[in-house]
DNA sequence: TCTATGTATCGATGGATGTCAATATGATCA
DNA sequence: TGATCATATTGACATCCATCGATACATAGA
């Protein structure tokens, strides 16, 4: 299986993340790309995570930790680990207030994953 | 948690699958929402699935799964294993001819799950 | 009907993942 | 510095999932 090397991969936000691929209708994704979209699309594909981001998604301003733990009926630590995941994946960034953490949406991350889905 | 009657939900394809729901930047999603989009999430975040909608995408008339087989290094009983969840999904679906099974791509309803992370 | 071939299903297995209790870390304030 | 509160990390556990070998089912042709 021939790996080339793939010029389509540009990370966008500095922290890791990187933006893959083409639309689905233009290339044929090899195994490499496949894995990188999968692991992103992972990062979305749990009910808690997607109401994180939906709640972020209405937030301009962030939404501190703790209303999570409030509203989605899992504890800390489970709150707080899906919000790793999805920062691992540049989808949410981390923002210290006094000793309250706010999540903020990576909309433009989340524009890259549409797009792929996206016909042309 | 108060789960209202969801309107939102319509059925697209006659098939099981439900289109769901509101764009990120619409409304908030409750648990069971979130639940429904999930799993049609994780019907595209692997590695595997995303390589045969990609090579569907880009086949009009379909695909045959022998061509799977070959192309992406898998054993037979997991190339059916993966269509059976993209098919369960409603993102797949499934054409004898003769012997042959050939399976065809759900644009729209990948255009769904598109339209739920662009923003409005 | 028998055989060959393509596909689906079953059962088992190893690894990934969501969850929480316990604990550690970090920040603020007295 | 010590207390308190918010968040992160660790460890354990149960469940889910991708994978494949074996086997069943289905279709076509002899």
């Amino acid at each position: 299986m021939a790996v080339t090397t793939d010029t389509s991969l540009v990370d966008t936000t500095g922290n890791g993340a990187e933006a893959c691929c083409s639309p689905l209708t233009v290339d044929i994704l090899d195994a490499h790309d496949a894995g990188q979209l999968a692991a992103r699309f992972k990062a979305i594909a749990d009910p808690v995570r997607l109401q994180i981001l939906s709640r972020l998604a209405a937030a301009p301003n962030g939404v501190c930790v703790c209303d999570f733990v409030d509203d989605l009926d899992r504890s800390q630590p489970t709150i707080s680990h899906h919000l790793k995941v999805l920062g691992d994946a540049g989808l949410v960034t981390r923002e210290q207030r006094g000793k309250w953490a706010w999540s903020h949406i990576e909309s433009a991350e989340l524009e890259t994953l549409a797009d792929f889905l996206t016909p042309r």
